[in-house]
DNA sequence: AACATTTAATACTAAAGAGTACGAAATACG
DNA sequence: CGTATTTCGTACTCTTTAGTATTAAATGTT
């Protein structure tokens, strides 16, 4: 069980990447694809959310691909979150109960909004710039995985 | 996507049902089942995994049922969360990497960590017992739903 | 106009999670 | 001993998520 869905994560990846690169032209998402080691198909198809809900614009065609459609300055990662996975993480609750509110809360109540209060601020407030700056800076990964293809093993 | 399985939860509700009993009996697992409005044979596989990790002890035969190991002062959030849905939660990373770490971090590591320690120590400082007093206490729900099978739609 | 490139859209397959069903084993009780 | 009760263990089905494949539509280049 984890907080976000792969589909969101390569979502969020693949965003942080296109912030991170100097100018804003469009990039292919064959491109994207091969840098973060996502399966081309899929991420096709997280991207096109995100072009759906306005957070990318594409274009079709040569030269073509997707690009941030405002600036990195402006796209928080509860953006991004919001339009792949919704707002669940956000509003649920740890124990999963629907419809929870202080009017009808469960034991956990206190701690668990605290927290999740936490979370929104802290994905709210942070936007791809920060993060797209942070990668660059610290020389940090973005991939799941560093390829190790030069080294087939022997078995 | 959510933090916990529904398994997990389920898990959490039971043990807070048997740790707000005034005397700690065995207790059949179709009264939980019941009472929590689950499935009784999928609480009886989850409840299987916590007695198992010895979180619970199970009897079989009339007046059989399952019953907390411990007191349920010494059984922690975290206890229950780690014998269902693993240490996952408190280990792994908001965007999925594997094997992250200080020395190869991605760009949210800061802020991320530190929310994961606070999710870590709540669950972990969070007995059955504060859980189960707060229930009776406030006279709060357990389960997902109140049952409204008295009132059944006309259509 | 023909062609190559690249996203859009849909459909299909695989894997994991959630839930159901049923028989086996243990135990109390008559 | 026999039977009812209750957990244990396995196997099966259904749903959701993840991943793959294929075709269609758009656009630049020759
Ligand atoms: S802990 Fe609070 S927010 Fe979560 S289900 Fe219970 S009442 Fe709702
Ligand atoms: S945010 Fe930190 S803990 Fe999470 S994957 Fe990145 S490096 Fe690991």
């Amino acid at each position: 069980m984890t907080v976000l869905s792969k589909s969101c994560i390569y979502g969020v990846q693949a965003a942080i990447y296109l912030a991170s690169l100097p100018k804003s032209e469009y990039v292919s998402i064959q491109e994207v694809a091969g840098k973060l080691n996502i399966s081309f198909h899929f991420l096709t198809k997280v991207l096109q959310i995100l072009t759906q809900a306005g957070i990318m614009i594409s274009y079709r065609g040569p030269n073509g691909g997707i690009a941030l459609a405002r600036p990195s300055s402006s796209v928080s990662l509860a953006d991004i979150i919001g339009a792949i996975d919704g707002t669940e993480v956000f509003t649920e609750c740890l124990l999963g109960l629907p419809g929870c509110g202080h009017a009808d809360p469960c034991p956990a109540h206190e701690q668990w909004t605290s927290m999740r209060n936490r979370l929104y601020h802290i994905c709210k407030t942070t936007t791809l710039e920060e993060l797209a700056t942070k990668a660059s800076e610290l020389n940090v990964r973005l991939a799941a995985h560093p390829l190790v293809q030069h080294f087939t093993p022997k078995e």
